[in-house]
DNA sequence: GTTGAGCGTT
């Protein structure tokens, strides 16, 4: 079933009933037009919902991303990568490391006086994917550079114990 | 417009 559907189903069958039982307190017209009200309410809260997963399915396909990071609830890891090329931008980086799995938060860093890239970074990701983009990303030729994948150190005390 | 081992910032 569709997801909105299937989240949306048990309010409008709840408000149909509403509906119904409404008609009691009310100077009753007849039963007919009861019946078109809560298939009224039934259709609207069928067909609404499957609009709205019909149109967001397109635009998903549109994308092509596989998931929004802000979206991501999880553990999450830190990876350094090092050797980076100094042209290479956050947004290449990230669709690199978004190929083995969820990327949360891509961290370039640059000279703070002159603002030129250093050459390294930090690459947030999900913690299940961590280990699997080291295999995958350390020694791996970007822009006719070899990087350098590892786990971050973590430069703040007694925080998360890495695995 | 430069450099090349490296583990950081709101």
């Amino acid at each position: 079933m569709l997801p909105t559907l299937r989240a949306s189903l048990p309010y409008t069958l709840a408000l149909a009933v509403l509906a119904y039982l409404g008609f009691a307190f009310l100077p009753v017209q007849g039963f007919a037009q009861e019946i078109f009200v809560v298939i009224g309410i039934m259709l609207a809260g069928i067909l609404v919902p499957v609009l709205v997963d019909v149109k967001g399915r397109a635009a998903v396909t549109s994308s092509a991303v596989p998931l929004a990071a802000s979206d991501y609830k999880g553990d999450t890891t830190t990876l350094y990568v090092g050797n980076l090329p100094y042209r290479a931008n956050e947004d290449a980086v990230k669709e690199l490391f978004q190929r083995f799995g969820v990327v949360i938060n891509v961290r370039l860093m640059k000279d703070r006086q002159t603002g030129r890239r250093r050459g390294f970074g930090f690459v947030e990701v999900a913690a299940k994917d961590g280990n699997k983009m080291i295999q995958k990303l350390n020694d791996f030729n970007f822009q006719e550079r070899t990087l350098k994948v590892r786990e971050a150190k973590e430069r703040q005390d007694s925080d998360d114990a890495e695995e």
